[in-house]
DNA sequence: TATGAATGAGCCTTCATTCAT
DNA sequence: TATGAATGAAGGCTCATTCAT
C-alpha cells in the first residue's frame, strides 16, 4: 500500500511531496474510520496513530489538532459524495426514469457508504459546529436541487409529475429515507426484530422508497 | 431498585423516600440534558453533578457508574414515548383518520422531544450496545405495529388503502420522515439555507409528510 | 445464629444489651475476614457492612472509626491465642513431652488460625503501629517465656536438654517455623510446587520442626 | 518492552533511550519503596510520582497499571535475590561449610532487604496473586534446591550429615529462620521487649539459626 | 520530515465518614 | 439503638498535545 501512485509527476520534490501526500491520505482514511466510529469525543489520536503507517507527531504535523483532523475527514466526506451525484447525467433521461435513477444512486450510495451517515449524525449531535468551515457544500446542493427542479418541471411539463412539489422539500424526503435506513439501523433492527443489512431486505426497502416518492409526485 | 412504592405511606420514611427519588429523578433530567447534548462520551459526569441539586457522588451512589446512567437516561427516554404513541385511540376513527392521526403525533413528538432523537442517534452511533439492556421496547413496538397493522387491513377493506402495504415498512417510512427532520437539522438546514424549525416551516413540513404517506397508502 | 446466648443474665437491660454485644460480635467476625483477607487499607468498610447482620452506620456507633474497628479485631485475634497457649499444663509432662507439646499445640494453632497469621502479618506491614494499644499482649507473652524457661531449665536439670538455650530465642524459633508455613504458603507452594495444606505435608512438616527444635535442645 | 538493548549503539536515539531507562528505573526504585512500605492496596500513584523524577503520567506510560507496577517490582525484587543466592560457589566447599555459607548469605540478604521481606510478605496476603506471572522463579528456586541437595549428600557421603533431610524441607527451614526474623519484627520485638536491630541481637541470632540448622543435619 | 518521551489537565470512580430522622 | 441518604477528599487512569533530538 506504499508509494504506488503519482510517481510519475514531474516536479523536482516529487517523490518527497507525494510521500507526504501518502502519509496524509492513510492518516485521513484511519481518521475517517476512527471519527465515523466512535465520534468526534470519542475518537482517541492514540487510535488513529496505531493504525496508522506514521506516528502521533505527523497527525499534528499535518492536522494540527483532534478537530482539526476532525474537519478534514467531513470535508472529505463530503467531497466524495459530490462527485457521486454530480454524475447522474439526467438531461438524456425521462423524468420518471431520472428521477428514479436519481432515488436509486442516493439509496445505493449510503448503503455503501456507512461512514458518510455516521459522520454527519455526528456533526448533527455537535449541532452542526464545524461544517460551516467545509467550502463548497452550498454549492454542491445548489446543484442537487436544480437538477431536481428540471426533473420535476420536466415531468409536470410532459404530465407525468403532479404540480406543486417543492425540490428541496423532496431532496429532503428521498434524503431521509435513504439516511434514515442507514443511521438507525441498529435501534430499528433491535426494536422490531428487522434484518436491515441483507440484500434482500435491503432489496425490498429500496423498492419501497422508490414506491413511497413516485406515489407522489406522480400526477 | 425502582423507589415509586411508599409514596402512599405514612410513617416516617415517606419523605425521606420522596427525598430520594427526586434526587434520582433530578439526577437523571440533568443527565439527560447532558447525553442527549454531547453523547456519551462526550457527556461529563462533573458536568452533570454541577447542575444537579446533588453531588457526583450521588450520582454514583444511585447509578453506579457513567454507562448505567446513560442506560437509566436511554429507559426512561423510551418508556415516555411509549405512553405517547400508546395514547392514541385507533378504533374510534376511520383508517384515513386514524393515519393521519397517528403521523401527527409522531411528527409532533420528534419535534417536541429532541432530547429523544439525540438519544436514539447516539444509540446508533455505539450500535445499539445498550438497547438490548432496556426492557419492554419490542412489546411496545409489536404494539405500534399492531395498531398499524389494524388501520391498514381496515383501509384496505373499506377500500380507502391500496394492498400491501407491510405494517413495519409503513412505520419505518413515518420514523424516517419525522425522525430526519430533527436529527438532520443542522447539517441541512446549513446545506441548503433552509429553516427547520420556525412553526410555519414545521407546518410545511408536516404537511408534506402527511401527503408523501397519503399519497403512497391510497388505494 | 441470633438472640441464643447469655439470655439468662440478670440485669434489666439483658435484652437489649445482649441483642447489642451480638451485633458488635457479628461485626467484629466480619471484620476479622475482611482485614484478615486484604489488610487495613485493603479492607473495605462497605463490604463489612455488606456482610453484617447491621448496618455500616452500626460499625461506626460501636467502633468509631476503620482503624479502631482493626485494632478491635487485632486485640481479640490476640485474646484468643493467648486463652490457647496458656492452656498448656507443662508441669505434669517431663521436659521432652513438654516441650514437643509446645511445639504441637503452636504449630497446629496456626494452621487452624490462618486469619491470626495474616492479622499479624499485616501488623508487620503497618510496622507494629497498633500492637502497641493492645493490652496484655507482653504479660501473656511474658508467661510463654517463663513456662519455656521452666521446661528448658528442667531439662537441663535432668540431662536431657543442652544448657544456654535463651527461652525467648526458643520461641522465635518454634514461631518462625510454625508461622513461616502458613505466611509465606502462596509463594512457597508455588516457587517450589510444594503442597502446603494437605493433611499428609502438614504432617511431614510438623515433624520436621519437631525434629528441628528437639536436635536443637538436645543435651 | 524491556529497553537494555541500545546502550552501545553510537546513534542519536542512545542518550534518549538511557534518559528512557532512567526514566524507568527511577520509578521502579521509588515503587520499590513504596509497595514494600505500604503494600499493594496501600500503596499510592501520586506518593510515588511526587518522589520521581518524572510525574505520575509517566508511570502509565511505562507500566500501565498500578498493578503492572506492582509486578514489575515484584519481578525485580525477585531477580536481584536471584543473582545472589546463585552466586555461592559451593563446589570448592566442605559441606559443613557449604551449608554454613548458604545460612549465612540467606539470613544477611533477609536482614539487608527487609523491602524483599516485606514485597514477599504483602504478595502472600494477596494469596500469591501475582507470582505466577513473574519468569523463572521456579527455575531459581531449583536451582537453590539443586545446591542443597548436592551439599546434603556429599555430606552424607563424608560422614558428617545424617541421612533423610529433605532438601526442600531443609530450604524452608533456612527461610523460615531468616525471614521470620525481619518479617515479624515489630509485633515480636514489642511483644517481647526484645531488640531485633542493633547488630548485636543479630549477631546473636545468626548464631542461633546456624546452630539450629547445623543440631539439625549433623550426623 | 520524523520519532520516542514527556506533560498538565481532567475524567471516572471509590472511600471513610457523617447527617437527618 | 438503628437506617438510608449524603459528602469531601482523594485515587487510579486517560487525553490531547508538545518537546528534544
Amino acid at each position: 500500500m506504499k508509494k504506488e501512485a503519482q510517481t510519475a509527476t514531474t516536479n523536482a520534490n516529487t517523490v518527497r511531496a507525494t510521500d507526504a501526500e501518502e502519509t496524509r491520505l492513510n492518516i485521513l482514511e484511519v481518521a475517517t474510520e476512527e471519527f465515523s466510529d466512535k465520534g468526534l469525543s470519542g475518537a482517541r489520536i492514540d487510535e488513529i496513530a496505531e493504525r496508522t503507517n506514521s506516528s502521533k507527531r505527523m497527525i499534528y504535523y499535518y492536522f494540527g489538532s483532534k478537530e482539526s483532523l476532525y474537519r478534514a475527514v467531513l470535508e472529505r466526506a463530503y467531497t466524495r459524495v459530490r462527485s457521486v451525484d454530480t454524475n447522474i447525467n439526467i438531461y438524456d433521461l425521462s423524468p420518471a426514469v431520472a428521477l428514479r435513477s436519481i432515488i436509486t444512486t442516493t439509496f445505493d450510495y449510503h448503503i455503501q457508504h456507512p461512514e458518510f451517515v455516521r459522520l454527519v449524525m455526528n456533526e448533527n449531535i455537535l449541532r452542526g459546529a464545524h461544517i460551516g468551515d467545509i467550502p463548497g457544500i452550498k454549492e454542491r446542493n445548489r446543484k442537487v436541487i436544480d437538477n431536481l427542479r428540471d426533473v420535476l418541471s420536466k415531468g409536470v411539463s410532459e404530465g407525468v409529475f403532479r404540480e406543486g412539489i417543492d425540490p428541496i422539500e423532496l431532496h429532503m424526503t428521498i434524503s431521509a429515507l435513504c439516511f434514515y435506513n442507514v443511521s438507525n439501523r441498529y435501534t430499528f433492527a433491535y426494536g422490531f426484530d428487522r434484518d436491515m443489512s441483507s440484500t434482500k431486505a435491503l432489496g425490498r426497502r429500496h423498492n419501497s422508497v422508490i414506491d413511497i416518492i413516485e406515489s407522489w409526485c406522480r400526477a
